[in-house]
DNA sequence: TAAAACTACGTAGCTGACTACATATATCAA
DNA sequence: TTGATATATGTAGTCAGCTACGTAGTTTTA
């Protein structure tokens, strides 16, 4: 980034952040292969979530990970083609469709575990800053909440 | 976001700095538009960079905001279309296309500088917190230069 | 008990960035 | 001076999210 935009500074902070965030999903898309492991970081929300929640229904998954429905019916549609999750019919309720994690995608959470594990570790070591990464996000979504951007702006 | 992703914390870090990214560009919208200017967010790197540098080049101004160059040629379209900016031939080199604010442009640059003031403003309160945000995106910036995540995960 | 309101899911199309590739012009070296 | 290489621009298609909208099943209420 040239210097002319570092000085126009925080207007550019919308394009600097997602820079920042295409980035570190490409390097996680090339540290899955280079593990020999055909996964995708898009993938990681959801199938972390039945990890941990065997059993959710689509809109409890998005609500879950933070997405939209349409997104997470995306993402649920190229795991079923990489036959990591199935889906059943709720009895009680025929509007739903259960989703799993299937064998293979147990199998392969198991081999991803310590893979994620270093990834957690890299990604620590990359944002222990004298300012955390993490821990602004967290603070700025936090003030967005007391008084979002635009309120903000509007009372300058 | 759940509690869920919370705990699975750092991975889903690309995925954070995305959101927020998208949040702080959509109220940047509601800000022009509550001040009833016909402004996108994502055109002020190229207007901001032609405003301190009259008369660039494509390549120019996609170096100077940090973006590929067909990015920038879509963008520069929107704005031909909104009349802002304009271009022509570079008479010593045939292959480039100049581009240059126009006077409507200008005009829109004048009009928008107190906006651009308030909306710094409001997004230094955002961001004034203990771990600065602007801060640490420079300074996980500068440790991915020294060693990537990618090979920082190999290490571990 | 039927109408209204709500919920769950799915499709279509948008957005704002990207990469890969094609073409035209300029420059350099033999 | 011409062939090779480099540079400038443009087009096409991808990606990972989104919103808007439609349909179908469930629940509530008059």
């Amino acid at each position: 980034m040239s210097n002319l935009i570092e000085a126009s500074g925080i207007l550019a902070i919308a394009t600097r952040l997602q820079r920042l965030s295409d980035q570190l999903r490409k390097e996680g898309q090339l540290i899955y292969k280079a593990h020999g492991i055909d996964f995708e970081p898009k993938w990681f929300p959801v199938v972390y979530t039945l990890h941990q929640k065997p059993v959710l229904s689509v809109v409890e998954i998005a609500a879950e990970i933070g997405y939209s429905h349409p997104s997470t019916i995306s993402l649920l549609k190229e795991l079923e083609k990489q036959k990591l999750v199935r889906s059943k019919k709720d009895k009680t309720d025929e509007r739903k469709r259960l989703i799993l994690l299937t064998e293979k995608g147990k199998e392969l959470v198991i081999q991803m575990q310590p893979v994620w594990g270093k990834m957690s570790a890299a990604l620590a070591s990359l944002t222990d800053t004298p300012n955390n990464l993490m821990k602004a996000i967290e603070e700025v979504e936090a003030n967005i909440k007391v008084r979002s951007f635009f309120e903000r702006e509007q009372q300058q």
